[in-house]
RNA sequence: GGCCCCGUAGCUCAAUGGUAGAGCAGUUGACUCUUAAUCAAUUGGUUGAAGGUUCGAGUCCUUCCGGGGUCACCA
């Protein structure tokens, strides 16, 4: 049983309604008749318009109600559908005194009509339908919370519209019926993955789909879910990524597969990060890690000109050129550039803590060499790079699926791409030997169970390898990091439509 | 998880510790070219919840719930 209270808005609704239905109007009916868009209607009135001997433009249009003017025996509405908005124009003259009164008494904002008329302009030269018969299609009981809309230069302001991020979250869908600045965010984020797509496609990528479920989960540093199959009374993670999975291909034989997807990290939320998110994940078979550089830059440009027209881009105030080159900086260079330290003279853990402590530099608690390395881009790095730029050449030891630099066994083929003062994506010459990938894992048993940077060992993708894997080169992006920067959007809830909230009593 | 801030009408927001308000939405009325229409009148509140301090709490204190920011964490 609900125990939903309603309105006083809400039951004057409910009653008009009821009021409908006594009158034999059914308010949600099955079928509609549609014989244009809203935007088809416009485009084909004004090229009637043009031709001087075209008949008039007859259109039946649906949509929701938006503005209602009355002005006695004459109301100006607009309704909007999925293409724009267009004027209705309710006379008594032409719809009936009767259906007119109908309309005044039971139709509201937020309400979806159908109206069937001719295409005209008013006086004050807006193109509009001249309503001879307009009927319910469905009732909104509750009002949408906007006020009331303008039109300045073309485009839509809506007043004192939704605002409270809670709210706009919790209850997406009436943030996208009253926001149409954030339903172009989705349908941006949706050309992104098309292009990537695309641009992968034919590059002779096969996309695949691989388990979500997973017996060993692995791919990244992260927490992950924990279920259980109640049937095989088996214990099963949420995957944290796709990679050791889509290598498992690479020895099946594809050379290119990719995957786009959810992954799911039981970490803390923030504005870069929620639970579960989307992440594009390829494989290339016989590239190493310069290549995949190229290939990334190829791509990301590729897909800004598909989604925004070119490759440039405003983010938060930043004027982001995916266009040129990007810089390619080591981490070692990189932290001697923007921390002062040069890496090369410590060598292990304790001596590099030593040195960041004498800058005052935040120094992790226990942390690894890498671990410390990794701090030290994180904080001082990280932040000033702005413009699209590759970071490569990392530490070993946060890097258990790479391959080792051979001249430089602290080090291994890994880079990063950072925009605008943030990570986007990671990848590597993957570690194709069994016995080193075998060293790696028993590293990582050494450490804590609940070390993060533990990954647990696995025997059938150790299996796989062995069987032999080509040499190639893997690459992760997160398509809601790529999809903020594209949006010009702060926080990562902006482009994800139910983004994780706390679940609220009685929910 | 730590710290800081916020929660008032459907929406956007006011209110020195002293009568809870405005605009829009809603309701009633006027109006046959409006477009944030206009004009007149009007309804609507357990101020997130529960305690406490006080003659008196939206305001101060405590706890809880939810949100935002930030730090930690997130290879």
């Amino acid at each position: 049983m609900s125990e939903y209270q309603y309105s006083e808005i809400e039951r004057n609704r409910l009653s008009k309604l009821e009021q409908l239905r006594q009158q034999g109007l059914e308010a949600f009916p099955a079928r509609v008749e549609r014989s244009h868009t809203t935007q088809a209607a416009l485009t084909e009135f004004e090229a009637a318009e043009a031709a001087a001997d075209a008949a008039p433009l007859q259109a039946t249009l649906v949509g929701r109600i938006r503005s209602i003017r009355q002005m006695g025996k004459l109301i100006f509405a607009h309704i909007e559908d999925g293409y724009g908005r267009l004027q209705l124009f309710l006379r008594a003259d032409t719809l009936g005194a009767e259906q007119l009164q109908t309309f005044r008494d039971y139709y509201d904002l937020g309400d979806f009509v159908e109206a069937r008329g001719e295409m005209f302009r008013t006086k004050a030269g807006e193109a509009s339908l001249n309503v001879a018969a307009i009927r319910m299609i469905a009732k909104a009981i509750t009002p949408l919370p906007a006020a009331k809309d303008e039109v300045v230069d073309g485009e839509v302001v809506r007043h004192a519209t939704l605002a409270d991020p809670e709210t706009r979250y919790r209850q997406r869908y009436a943030d996208l019926a009253v926001n149409p600045q954030v339903r172009e965010v989705f349908r941006i984020r949706a050309a992104t993955t098309r292009s990537l797509r695309e641009f992968l496609d034919s590059h002779d990528f096969l996309e695949v789909e691989t388990p979500v479920l997973q017996p060993v989960y692995g791919g990244a540093a992260a927490r992950p879910f924990v279920t259980e199959h109640n049937q095989l009374k088996q214990e099963l993670y949420l995957r944290i990524s796709f990679e050791l999975y889509l290598k498992r291909l690479l020895v099946g034989g594809y050379e290119r597969v990719y995957e786009i997807g959810r992954d799911f990290r039981n970490e803390g939320v923030s504005r870069k990060h929620n639970p579960e998110f989307t992440m594009l994940e390829f494989y290339m078979a016989y590239a190493d890690y310069q290549r995949v550089m190229e290939f990334t830059e190829e791509m990301l440009r590729f897909t800004a000109q598909q989604v925004l027209g070119g490759a440039k881009f405003s983010y938060q105030g930043n004027e982001i050129d995916l266009g040129r080159d990007w810089p390619r900086i080591t981490v070692a260079d990189a932290v001697q550039e923007f921390a002062g330290i040069d890496l090369a003279q410590y060598p292990d853990a304790k001596s590099l803590a030593a040195a960041m402590a004498a800058k005052e530099y935040y120094v992790a608690p226990k942390a690894s060499r890498g671990k410390l390395i990794e701090g030290l881009v994180g904080d001082h790095v990280e932040p000033r790079l702005i413009q699209p730029s590759f970071l490569y050449d990392y530490p070993r030891e946060i890097s258990p699926l790479a391959k080792s630099s051979p001249d430089d066994a602290q080090t291994v083929e890994r880079f990063e791409g950072y925009v605008a003062g943030f990570e986007l994506c990671n990848a590597f010459s993957e570690l194709n030997d069994p016995l080193d990938q075998l060293a790696r894992f028993e590293e990582m048993s050494g450490m804590d169970a609940d070390d993060e940077d533990r990954h647990p060992l696995d025997e059938d993708y150790l299996r796989a390898m062995r069987y032999g894997m080509p040499p190639n080169g893997g690459f992760g992006m997160g398509i809601d990091r790529l999809t903020m920067l594209f949006t010009d959007q702060p926080n990562i809830r902006e482009v994800i439509l139910f983004p994780h909230l706390r679940k609220r009593e009685g929910e």
